[in-house]
DNA sequence: TTTCCTGTGGCACTCGTTGTCGCGAGCATC
DNA sequence: GATGCTCGCGACAACGAGTGCCACAGGAAA
């Protein structure tokens, strides 16, 4: 190994003539005027004066513009996994990750909210979705199997992950619906719930009629 | 209404070419021969004599297949929560609904997983299938808030059914990889974890490093 | 200048999906 | 048994996503 930089950074060939960050924002402008559906890869490229193909290059998909750099995102959140005190309990430290790991700057929030819409609005990106939240549960997936010492892909690990990420789209869902909520709030209670059982709310729910 | 059928169950124009289980039956002939992505529309259409149009009178869509008649399915499960004795608790009412909606026919089980295991390892149809998880998840979420006297898009609702799915899918993926277990035992065992917040399994995870 | 490397983008093709439209095959009625 | 009405069939065309191929552009290094 050991060939491409020759001491400094420098580059070799031709320029890239955008960004994946650039075609995002280009991208979600579309999108913003004319709807997902509606807008076409060819729409985009010219928006960002590159060609089609080139587009492909930058994205595996017209879905995967909606994610950003989600992978990048994973990362982390799996490193702040792995700060987490030994000693706190397995549910609670899930809550805390993932509840800081949707915390976001207020100036972005808006930004994010557009992005969501998109996410869980679009039946194309809906079911695209999956895809992308598969990750998501590896890495939940991956904490929980360490503490519990079975293997990432034991039946406990696969069934809290799952749990956990239908808890919190379903956060997000309410968050989308309700605007003046904060996420952040609405996500630390269900988690909570979920750690419960669904106990303290429900457990009374032998009402009646 | 009342003009279809005069007095008896006479039929009035052409008589249709197939049927969707018949076409499900030659689709799923083919899937298992070259799998889902390399099976055409055309390979469908030709295997059943019918033209590629045609195809789409009888399925929305090529993942559409897979589902069968999922829907008519769901509104059993909905008759089912619907005669659920009303003292039942909760999450011990769901677990019965849906452990029970789960099983099947000794004799259909090999079918069922064949079904499962493309809808589960395939990516297309992982993303796909999310649509209709939402149909199943509607009906739970319509039980939880006809329990609990909420609306049915409210939160908990949501999070339970987002919930419920999940652990639904954790079992179903942990069947699909060990195929000496029993599905129903491995959702009653996952659903029953998930009523207890996964605390009976995980309480004492504070363990070593 | 030449060489090499890397990104670009046109072209052609496959495949899923949809609208349109004319045709075919039954039933009912005269 | 001709006629009309219906309902299903299927050919055709078109659109858009995605992909392989390949020639080319434009910078860095030799």
């Amino acid at each position: 190994m050991g060939r491409r930089t020759s001491g400094n950074g420098a580059r070799r060939g031709r320029r890239p003539a955008t960004s994946r960050a650039e075609l995002e924002r280009v991208a979600f402008e579309l999108f913003a005027e004319r709807g997902f559906d509606a807008t076409t890869i060819d729409d985009i490229a010219a928006a960002a004066n590159i060609g089609r193909r080139t587009f492909f290059r930058y994205f595996g998909s017209k879905n995967d513009v909606v994610w950003g750099n989600f992978t990048e995102q994973l990362a982390s959140m799996r490193s702040r996994f792995a700060s987490c005190p030994p000693d706190q309990p397995l549910m609670e430290a899930i809550r805390d990750v993932v509840v800081d790991f949707n915390r976001f700057d207020p100036q972005v929030v808006p930004w994010h909210r557009r992005r969501m819409e998109l996410i869980l609005k679009v039946p194309a990106l809906q079911a695209h979705s999956t895809l992308r939240y598969a990750d998501w549960r590896a890495v939940v997936a991956e904490f929980v199997a360490q503490r519990l010492g079975t293997e990432q892909d034991a039946l406990l690990p696969r069934a809290i992950s799952h749990a956990t990420l239908g808890v919190c789209i379903a956060a997000y869902e309410h968050w989308l619906l309700h605007p003046d909520t904060d996420l952040c709030d609405v996500l630390s209670r269900m988690l909570a719930e979920l750690a419960a059982g669904f106990g303290a709310s429900v457990a009374a729910s032998t009402p009646e009629r």
